[in-house]
RNA sequence: GGAGAAAUGGCCGAGCGGCUGAAGGCGCUCCCCUGCUAAGGGAGUAUGGGGGAUGACCUCAUCGAGGGUUCGAAUCCCUCUUUCUCCGCCA
């Protein structure tokens, strides 16, 4: 959520700048209802201010054994205006409240201009593609050779979920594990464990809801929770409706979690193999922070990110994603993309994003700024450190040889116990 | 799953339907006093919103959440949520 006053102040300003992004702001359709709010709130508060003076009058002349019946009297009609202006004040609010709920963040100014993901800059590539003196196989064909089975997993559930056994589990583990212990021991991150399941408020506050529905999975009972599609969901509403003390901040989280995505609207892509699938391993960071140091905290992150792809021996490239392509609740942000041998490409890993105040609003964290009596919205910061799954067809992809073993680079060692995973038969 | 109890400000804890945005205490801030410390005295100390010039000031909402009764609700009624105790079940 946008603050209010980027709509009754600066209405056109904000217009301008979410031009950008390619959404057009109705803004005289705001106008008006700003108008229309301003002037019902007013009403409805002065007839209630007049109800709790009246109404004190009857208690005080009750009190003196006065007679009171002129004055019920007198109020006799006040109760129903009142609730006219209300009704009438609780709509508009609620028309306004739908509109702008659906408006998303404005784009930071050093975000480049762009209608989609071909207008996003690459900022830096680290790491050679390596050259194979051999054919490379691609992560389906080469996983099945260690343990990765789509069919099995199409016979349980259905299509875009993964069975994996032997090496190719515990190398799923042993990624998970080392990037949990690379933020919580080098990076210093905290490390939480929470639901997997959320209810509808929580979804609100990260900006998933109301908009993106059709993307998350429900439960049919009675609690109607969510399965999260991101551990960003959880963790950053662990702080909310909180107002955080100064030494609180930063608060640095890390969470390995499953995340779970309908993937509606993505029929037909990336149908093949582990790149987009309903339920993944994700190792997410997330950062509250001072509004004066969110965009130091992006670099930061972005770079706890960067160092696990480093340590792993992954050629990748950064890009920060241009104003008509970055998410609807992110101010900027940058993809990490990592080099996959056998698309012969670069493919995204990892998404690292400053939302300033937009989900803080929304969740209500707010810290309290020493040099002012009010508390502050804080600043929220997050980004795959990394997309588990993702990690694991990169890592054996780069790192294949042309038996079909796959080296296991020095950092990942002490986790998977062997140097190789042997080529089987 | 069954039976009971509870939910009030940073914390503890009062609160006959009207004078309670809320006593009292603790904590915190400032001031006074004391050579320092401790003790003592005084003042202040919730959050969100609206109007107004992002001023003075005025005003509304909030006592777990949502409804209701009433001229008026922290206080009465209903629903829900959470917590605690006991029983059952269970990884």
């Amino acid at each position: 959520m946008l603050d209010p006053r980027a709509f009754r102040q600066d209405l056109n300003e904000t217009a301008t700048i979410l031009k950008r992004r390619g959404v057009i702001l109705d803004v005289d359709k705001i106008a008006s209802l700003e108008a229309e709010r301003k002037a019902l709130q007013v009403k409805t508060e002065q007839l209630q201010s007049e109800r709790t003076t009246r109404s004190k009058a009857i208690g005080q002349a009750k009190a003196k054994g006065e007679d009171i019946q002129p004055l019920l009297d007198a109020v006799a009609n006040l109760g129903q205006s009142l609730d006219e202006a209300k009704a009438s004040l609780v709509d508009v609010q609620q028309k306004l409240n739908d509109y702008l709920a659906g408006v998303p963040n404005l784009p930071h100014e050093s975000v480049p201009d762009g209608e989609s993901e071909d207008d996003n800059v690459e900022l830096s590539k680290w790491g050679n593609p390596k050259s194979y003196d051999f054919e490379v196989k691609d992560h389906v064909d080469l996983g099945a050779l260690h343990g990765m089975d789509f069919e099995k997993a199409a016979k349980i559930t259905g299509s875009r979920f993964v069975t994996l056994a032997g090496p190719m589990a515990r190398l799923q583990r042993a990624l998970a594990q080392f990037m949990l212990d690379m933020h919580s021991q080098e990076h210093g991150y905290t490390e939480v464990y929470v639901p997997l399941m959320v209810n509808a408020q929580s979804l609100y506050g990260t900006g998933q809801l109301p908009k993106f529905e059709e993307d998350l999975f429900k439960t049919q009972n009675d609690f109607g929770y969510y399965l999260i599609p991101t551990a960003e969901v959880p963790v950053t509403n662990m702080v909310r409706d909180q107002i955080l003390s100064e030494q609180e901040l930063p608060v640095k989280y890390v969470a390995h979690t499953p995340c779970f995505r309908s993937e509606a609207g993505s029929a037909g892509r990336d149908t093949r193999g582990l790149i987009r699938q309903h339920q993944f391993e994700k190792v997410e960071l997330v950062q509250i922070v001072r509004p004066e140091d969110s965009y130091d905290a992006l670099e930061a992150l972005t770079g706890h990110a960067e160092t696990i792809l480093q340590k792993l021996e992954l050629p990748y490239r950064k890009v920060v994603l241009c104003a008509g392509d970055i998410g609807f609740s992110s101010a900027k942000t940058y993809d990490l993309e990592v080099w996959l041998p056998a698309q012969n490409t670069y493919r995204e890993i990892s998404s690292c994003s400053n939302f300033e105040a937009f989900q803080a609003r929304r969740l209500q964290v707010r810290w309290r700024k020493p040099e002012q009596k009010k508390p502050e919205l804080a600043n929220t910061v997050n980004g795959s450190g990394l997309a588990v799954g993702r990690t694991l067809v990169g890592l054996i992809e780069n790192h294949q040889q042309k038996d079909g073993s796959i080296v296991i680079p020095d950092a990942l060692r002490p986790y998977m116990g062997v140097d190789v995973i042997k080529a089987c038969d």
